[in-house]
RNA sequence: GUGUUAUUAGCUUAGUUGGUUAAAGCGUCAGAUUGUGGAUCUGAAGAUCACGGGUUCGAGUCCCGUAUAGCACC
């Protein structure tokens, strides 16, 4: 049988592993390399779907299974006719499995061979999350992609633990892909695993191409070590990812990082960074962050980035967004986060058009040199 | 006019029988944020304790006077 999700191959970059696709899903296509926001909460927060796909330009988003299953239930996702349903969006979702919050919960869970009992933040009231569990829930919810339960280790976390929680995973992979039976409307990816070890790595990608997922993402990177770790592991972990299939690299989201995942050959990222800077006053733009909260910004009364085609930068200027932002007013924050959100998917525009002209590695230098890193 | 209460950071206040470098919230200024427990978190600046005297080894704290504000009574 055809999997619910597919990848079509439309070009490799000559001068790097970068490569230009299209993810078939249920809910319609997605153009990649892509960036996803992310809806914890059945929400892309602030954001009405109309917003993300006429301004933000958005083709798929995330939720989670960990706080939708907590509240309000994955039961009453399902009586409402799923998450696309639910919360109005008829385009594709993916959701995360909880594996995450594992991780960040982690002073509120113990894990086990069987899953992961833990405590919802909410009430306190005890879980147990299994592979069989989370796929439960996440048929319920009924997103197009949905992601194996795996752990997502600390950094930094040693050989022993991580090779231990690993293969841990990847028994829980293929306990997922048993207890899943929605594969004709849902595909179940598999996530490697095997923190910043090498072979652990290999390891990890070898057993879950065994277990033949429709997708594979990359986890349990970009969790707080330096640029280097991370760049040494993404270039080590995506060419061992099947060539055929959807390549998801797990929360990452500044534009430095998703240039570099382009150009490792990484189809699909998510990050709530967008999201949560806006929240805070800062906006991402050509020339770099913008902590429009600064007091810098007071009488600036130019766009956030006046190369920028969205909402917020065709009306508004940064000293009225300062001044919304610091009276605390909910329209800063909407607004940012159009602009911020509006930022990557663009930025991810660009970098499919360099991909099929072959030049999104001289695209990274210019820039970076323009954003101010110094690579 | 008389009596009374008050006056401490930009604002609102804490400050024990007088005892190290006067504390907090908000505000201000800045930093952080990467499969969202985040309109969050961290840090910094900011005070001649209304003013002038006095008592004391030592006063934001006790005494006197002045100013200003509130309240009560003429």
């Amino acid at each position: 049988m055809k999997p619910a999700v597919t990848y079509e191959l439309l070009h490799i970059d000559k001068n790097s592993g970068a490569r230009r696709g299209v993810v078939h899903t249920p809910h319609g296509d997605i153009q990649t390399p892509i960036f996803m926001p992310v809806g914890t909460q059945a929400t892309v927060k602030s954001m009405t779907p109309e917003e993300l796909k006429e301004e933000v330009k958005a083709q798929i988003i995330l939720s989670n299974t960990y706080h939708l299953y907590l509240r309000p239930g994955h039961e009453i996702v399902k009586e409402a006719g799923g998450l696309h349903n639910f919360m109005k969006w008829d385009r594709p979702i993916l959701t995360d499995c909880g594996g995450f919050q594992v991780f960040s919960l982690s002073d509120l869970r113990t894990i086990s061979e069987e899953g992961v009992e833990f405590r919802s933040h909410l009430d306190g009231s005890k879980h147990l999350f299994t592979p069989e569990k989370v796929m439960e829930i996440e048929e319920a919810l009924g997103a197009d992609i949905i992601m194996s339960f795996d752990e997502c280790c600390p950094y930094p976390s040693t050989y022993e633990y991580t090779k231990n929680s690993m293969e841990r995973t990847t028994r829980w992979a293929k306990r997922c892909k048993e207890a899943h039976t929605t594969t004709d409307k849902q595909a179940l990816f598999g996530i490697i695993q095997g923190g910043f070890y090498e072979d652990l790595r290999e390891q990890s990608a070898k057993d879950l191409i065994d277990l033949d997922f429709p997708g594979y993402a990359l986890g349990g990177i970009s969790v707080g070590e330096p640029k280097e770790e991370f760049l040494k592991m993404l270039y080590h972990t995506t060419p061992l990812m099947p060539e055929n299939k959807p390549r998801y690299l797990m929360g990452v989201g500044s534009p430095d990082y998703l240039i570099e995942a382009a150009l490792a050959g990484i189809d699909m990222c998510d990050c709530v960074l967008p999201t949560r800077i806006a929240r805070n006053g800062t906006a991402m733009t050509s020339h770099g962050k913008v902590v429009v909260r600064n007091a810098t910004y007071e009488r600036d009364f130019s766009p956030l980035d006046p190369e920028c085609d969205c909402y917020t930068c065709k009306n508004y200027t940064r000293a009225y967004i300062r001044h919304l932002v610091k009276a605390n007013e909910i329209l800063g924050v909407r607004l940012l986060s159009i602009h911020n959100l509006r930022f990557l998917t663009k930025l991810m525009e660009k970098v499919r058009i360099e991909i099929e002209n072959d030049n999104l590695l001289n695209f990274r230098d210019e820039f970076y040199q323009k954003y101010g890193y110094t690579k």
